[in-house]
DNA sequence: TTTCATTTTTAGACTAATCTAAAAATAGAA
DNA sequence: TTCTATTTTTAGATTAGTCTAAAAATGAAA
């Protein structure tokens, strides 16, 4: 009664982990078929696979909602695919935009030992390098209080907790602006037109993001 | 034109490597079904897959040769192999008897970077912990003159150079014999009946092992 | 409450990798 | 040189994952 997933049922079932989370409610076939680039018809045939393996239960018509054994192995995907960035930034010394093409593929490799030893060989990091938590042996985890600078007022301050995109281009971006984990930021002034921000990086330096950047930038509140 | 090799190409591709490497004469599709446990049918389709491929070159029903271009394909994936194997021994304190099946996972991740900055990581390791030689990102290696204990004379001394079989039942057995790479051996006794040996290991503890095991154990010359 | 745009599922095909069973080719013994 | 045991290839299925096109269900507007 052992659960064993494909490495693409691995994909998928992360996917909905990660939409389900968003929403709290059924996820769509094309929502699935969406992020994960592939048609409706191929998100039916792959929904019903895992539902046949309990990880998810499924309402035909009504979208699939993750089930406790669903959410427990998309949690230990997502612990490795950060384990492995949190890898390759701390001692392979890639960029933070160089890590999630290759993390991917290492997020499939099944070995209990590997993950338990690289997350010794680490230190038990808390945090991928995009801030985002890493979930322990247990899929616990604790992510910091935290909220997009699209949502924060005029002249509100925090420091930069995570990212939400992990694209190479979007960090390269916000490479560029100056912004980073830990950054320090003021909201200068926010347009009420089309939603972009002027903002003010380190006491510093300041900058003009889009409303769609901002989105993906999360300050402590 | 790039070459790209799935999974299972590229594991195809390294056994016909090795069996083109131990008798220099056309790969049979009996023995390549041997060692990668399928039926000979398979072979034939997977045997025109790689030919189209260029990769190796196929004489209906006279086996195959692998080409220049499958060579060097064959010889990266090795190189990953073994670079991976040195990084599960060195960093991760995996036993010897531990990487092989997880190396056979990680060998087929792609991303040049990264088994660039792994090689770097680890001191650019010429040998993996069963002392085979990992190849360079040219395909070069150079292994040291070694020869199988099963082939030296009564009274020959060596030192273990590598072991030649990576399974976990096998290296356990070497290991509670008293013998690692680097181990001093005397051969004290050959069996002419069976092949079997008296050795002695460090000047210190006397074993005796079989002509199967003893197959599988290189020393220097 | 009916209509109809949108979403979802089904039907039928395709590719990669595998299998079994049968046919064909090879090579060594007679 | 012929026979025949063995090896190899072909033929035809199967499974996982994908697609397009068509059918069915949903739900919101009229
Ligand atoms: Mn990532
Ligand atoms: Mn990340
Ligand atoms: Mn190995
Ligand atoms: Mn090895």
């Amino acid at each position: 009664m052992e659960l064993v997933l494909s490495f693409t049922e691995e994909n998928y079932l992360k996917e909905i982990y990660h939409l389900f989370q968003e929403s709290n409610t059924p996820v769509s076939t094309n929502a699935i078929a969406e992020v994960m680039n592939t048609k409706a018809a191929s998100v039916t045939d792959m929904i019903k696979k895992l539902s046949a393996k309990g990880v998810v239960s499924y309402q035909k018509y009504h979208g699939v909602k993750i089930s406790d054994k669903g959410q427990k192995a998309a949690l230990q995907v997502i612990r490795k695919h950060r384990l492995w960035e949190a890898f390759l930034v701390d001692k392979l010394k890639f960029n933070w935009d160089e890590v999630h093409d290759v993390a991917e593929q290492l997020e499939h490799i099944k070995s209990p030992l590997l993950i338990k030893r690289l997350d010794e060989f680490l230190g038990h990091p808390k945090y991928d390098p995009h801030g985002d938590p890493i979930p322990d042996e247990n899929g616990e985890f604790k992510a910091k209080p935290q909220a997009p600078l699209s949502t924060v007022e005029n002249g509100a301050e925090g420091v930069v907790v995570s990212v939400k995109d992990a694209s190479a281009s979007f960090l390269q971006y916000v490479d560029k602006m100056g912004i980073y984990i830990g950054a320090k930021i003021r909201v200068i002034e926010k347009v009420e037109f089309d939603g972009s921000l002027e903002i003010l990086i380190d006491n510093k330096r300041t900058v003009f993001i889009s409303k769609e950047v901002s989105e993906n930038i999360w300050i402590t509140e």
